[in-house]
DNA sequence: GCCATCATAATTGTATACAATAAAGTTTCA
DNA sequence: TGAAACTTTATTGTATACAATTATGATGGC
């Protein structure tokens, strides 16, 4: 919600933690999230512990499993669809309405971001370039001034980065830093038809970057078929 | 989620029971929400009740004051348009989507869904139909096959509810029959993008007719405003 | 040797007890 | 009499203990 983070030990700040490692892949899809274990790194109670991974569970992210505990969420094929396709109904107008409010300041931020990715990605830390390309555009929303569009948009870009993980065919860098750039440029222009167009082609690489074929090959998915 | 509903005496159980209430406006904004008393009526422990809780207050419908307890939330009127914006930017593509896929028995599910309404407004029961007409936008996003999308509709049409607690004016008869019957003819024809139409001025209506002017007497926030 | 069944261990689900904080009421002093 | 400070009470925040369920490993029969 708001900039500042919370005091450590509590249930946002364990949920804000894992949700940040989730998004980076440091933790993977089907990671199983033990309370005990989770209380001993944070050196809380399981108390805590339950209420921030109560919170991830809301915001799909994790996925809780009755009597057998929390694992990292693993979206099917057809979730997948689904992220993507609330992500093209709020993104692109939600592009719209930021550019026609965006300061000179929010680009430079803007700009900063993408830097920060570059960075990033130079020095090999994927993850992290992973995460703040997710940012990108949660900061899009904010500068749209609409926090209860930004609040949907950040669990689904959260969510897309659990998509990505399953699903992502080209190991390759990242080509989003093009579409990104030419984000920017649009803002810069003033020019909100086009920065609309743009998250909207931008939005449809990303799905067509995918492996959404039903029922391929998925990561932990094997073992819980056969388990039955 | 599903509709099937879960065990008595559950976190997920009495946070529908309670979200009902206050989507039927038994439980107006600013109700104080005690884990105690709740815990009593429900037969269940403060442990139980407190996950309740806290899965209304990420739904946004209980606001949590710390070391004060929670709240029926009181939506501002910058949340109100913040919420009325997002439901613009999903439904009237998501009733494009369902009339696309809709079937007959659907329709016929739709048109069972508005007398049940008029016969809640008959027997005097706003508050049933004030929640019946909230199912039924709900009912036209799962008719998308898009459950995402529905849950996301589903949060904010009961946001909604809050928001028409506070700043509806006529108490007169909701006009909001005409519209979806309107949107059932739309259906019928299979027109989607008639249906897309009318679910979008359906929206600004109902917007139109809240008040909606900033600082205006917000009930249960002047007295907020005094204790300071 | 393999499979089924049972016992054990580990983990989550739930309730309760204690600590911390804030509200309310009381007392005291000016 | 009024206001400020203190005490009391009530409620939430947190941790811990117990119960229920499931996974795992061992044992015995086929």
């Amino acid at each position: 919600m708001n900039e500042l983070q919370s005091k450590p030990g509590t249930a946002d700040a364990v949920a804000a933690d894992l949700e940040r490692a989730i998004h980076e892949h440091r933790l993977p899809p089907g990671t199983k999230l033990g309370e005990d274990e989770l209380g001993e790194v944070y050196g809380i109670s399981r108390t805590t512990v339950r209420a921030a991974l109560q919170s991830l569970g809301h915001r799909h992210l994790v996925q809780h499993k009755r009597n057998r505990g929390a694992f990292v969420a693993q979206p099917t094929v057809r979730e997948a669809r689904e992220v993507f396709e609330a992500r093209s109904l709020l993104e692109p107008r939600t592009a719209h309405s930021a550019c026609k409010r965006m300061t000179d300041d929010n680009i430079r931020a803007l700009q900063a971001h993408i830097d920060a990715e570059h960075a990033a990605l130079d020095a090999g830390e994927s993850g992290r370039a992973l995460y703040l390309s997710g940012r990108f555009h949660i900061e899009i929303a904010r500068m749209a001034d609409q926090s209860t569009i930004e609040t949907m948009i950040s669990e689904l870009v959260s969510r897309s980065s659990l998509i990505i993980a399953l699903y992502w065919q080209r190991r390759a860098a990242l080509c989003e830093s093009q579409a990104h750039h030419a984000l920017i440029s649009a803002f810069v222009d003033r020019d909100a038809e086009l920065a609309e167009e743009l998250m909207k082609n931008h939005l449809l690489d990303l799905v067509t970057s995918l492996d959404l074929r039903n029922s391929s090959s998925i990561p932990g998915t094997l073992k819980e078929a056969l388990a039955k």
